[in-house]
DNA sequence: CATGAATGAGAGTTCATTCAT
DNA sequence: GATGAATGAACTCTCATTCAT
């Protein structure tokens, strides 16, 4: 009988090796022949596994969502005060693990081919939505709703833009720096701001 | 009798034909048959105008950028105080003409290439480099240089942040709110600054 | 333990899914995968009961000639005259069982890979041989041998022109026809025939 | 300026290198790569002139189809009655430049399509329906349109079935022979129907 | 100056076969 | 005996570039 269960690793693995070939190549030379010898496996391994080259990109844009999504959740399970949980959305956007040039790289060509690829904006608005309602529900516990969700777009587009800038410099972006941007832009309004 | 001048004609209704197809099919399916298409010309006309594919996409990221200078220069005539200059910064970011789905699609598509093009990265640190030298220059007549250098750093991810937003939301951005939300955050800075 | 005289069975499912599939998808799209999820087994079975795709191929091939030939001969046995057994050939040729659009189908598409296999030319050339030794020897006893083989040769030009046309047409090809139209002919020349 | 004017050509070479290729190797393993190198030209221009291999393989079918039809035209032109253009049918499809083994090869491959293709089978649709339609109309002159039925459904059979039988032969049939046995099963059918 | 026919390398995908289990 | 994961060669199609006209 053949190994059982090396489905899940393969997968993984072949993500994995889907990040690092944007990383080096750009999205536009991201071939199946480079992903396959980057994961050490044949060419004929991601139509088995992923059924062809977009499945495995969608599947890798999913899978970069998901470890933003674990790390959220495991900083939320920390947090008690809603300041707690604005930080720990912002310090998951820029954690040391996720924020690297791989990934930032990786995002900007995802969101390249997001206007012309639906199963790509779907992820998107996910991610949108989620990070927009999440900034959104804390602030509404500090603020008029009005004044939260100008903030939460302040905050979004400060992240993304951030973001956009990492993914086009070379080196890596410092994180600290990041976080205290947007945290500062946070307070600078909430102190603004009308509390609840 | 050949036409004479026809040369800048030419060149700007390739790249025009580039920026239109690049919003049409992305910047993947953007083909040397497509662009020359919309254009109405041979295929054969990039390479004798442009000596290649790549060429005219530079060109064409140069044009954009071009474009904002040029709006800018425009309104930094009309502008007399730092203040001012820093909104006609802000407003040539978020023109009506320029910050368009066209446009911003456009360069999402140039960002996600930058990383991988000598040429493209070259240009793009020049625009990076405008965008924050004008806001510092400007800021450091308000407030400390610290400071100034704080602000034009928010202000400028701010600025990139909506425009990849933009990108990637179909329909057009409301450009009002753009400039509004960025200068907002601005006088917000500056409000807590210690003036220079 | 083992099941025993589990060979022929295998063979015989992988067979029949073989022939399901030809009709189904055509030869050109029979594939090993498809053949095996027809018969409902790994694909893996083929290569260990035939050696290969082809080898596979050539069985069913074979299979579909010994069913005629069986079918002939329990036809045969109940036949007296020459004249019996000429309608007992054209019978099994229009068989209720076998002159089926799956086999007809089949049938072509084997006939369309003969010039270029040798082991299937071998095949076809048993069955052209056989039905004409069979037509002759029988006509042979009721005129002389020339017009005989004359008669032959336009019985089997008949009824292979209607398997043909019946694997281009959709629908079963009407049965009683076929045979009235090949035994009518056959009567006709018969009688402008000298008799032996 | 391009040649022009060369579209013609070049449609006309590669339909001849298909069926050179189709006869050497065979339907299955007739590639793009072999078409165009038999054609002597490069891979890329089969999608260039025909946009693909299916489309040049119903071009190729549909030509052959259109060479027994303009050869039926010019024997039609020198027929006065209804025996002479039977007589003409009969030698249009077993003349000396048509009824050649490239050519039965390559209707057999194309027959062995026809279930699976929708634009093939059309294509064979008109080549039975037009077949049939000119034997009826003669034949309805010389007796009842019954019997006309009859004996054009017969004629039908036997020259398709010398096809397959010539296609599946190596070397080339015997056109007299052919031809004389098509006929003069006719006539023996004639001989024995009611004078219309 | 301008064309577009022609090239051929390289892309994604399919599939018969192999073999460890 | 039986599986199906894995391979990699071969396929069709795309496309930037060249160049005779």
């Amino acid at each position: 009988m053949p190994k059982v269960g090396m489905q899940p690793v393969r997968r993984r693995q072949l993500i994995d090796a889907t990040i690092e070939t944007i990383h080096r190549h750009g999205f536009a030379d991201t071939t199946i022949a480079r992903i396959s010898k980057a994961a050490g496996m044949s060419s004929g391994i991601i139509s088995h596994y992923f059924g062809g080259k977009n499945a495995l990109l969608e599947a890798t844009m999913r899978f970069l969502m998901q470890e933003l999504r674990n790390d959220y959740m495991a900083r939320l399970a920390q947090s008690r005060t809603p300041v707690d949980r604005l930080e720990a959305i912002v310090n998951t956007n820029f954690d040391e693990e996720q924020f690297t040039p791989q990934v930032t790289v990786a995002w900007l060509s995802f969101w390249a081919q997001v206007p012309f690829s639906e199963p790509l904006r779907r992820l998107n608005n996910i991610y949108f939505q989620r990070l927009a309602s999440n900034l959104r529900h804390e602030l509404r516990q500090l603020t008029t709703d009005q004044r939260a969700d100008e903030i939460s777009a302040a905050m979004a587009a400060m992240i993304d833009g951030i973001w956009v800038r990492s993914g086009l410099s070379s080196g890596r972006t410092d994180v600290a720096a990041a976080r205290k941007m947007v945290l500062g832009t946070m307070h600078l309004y909430l102190a603004q701001s009308p509390a609840r």
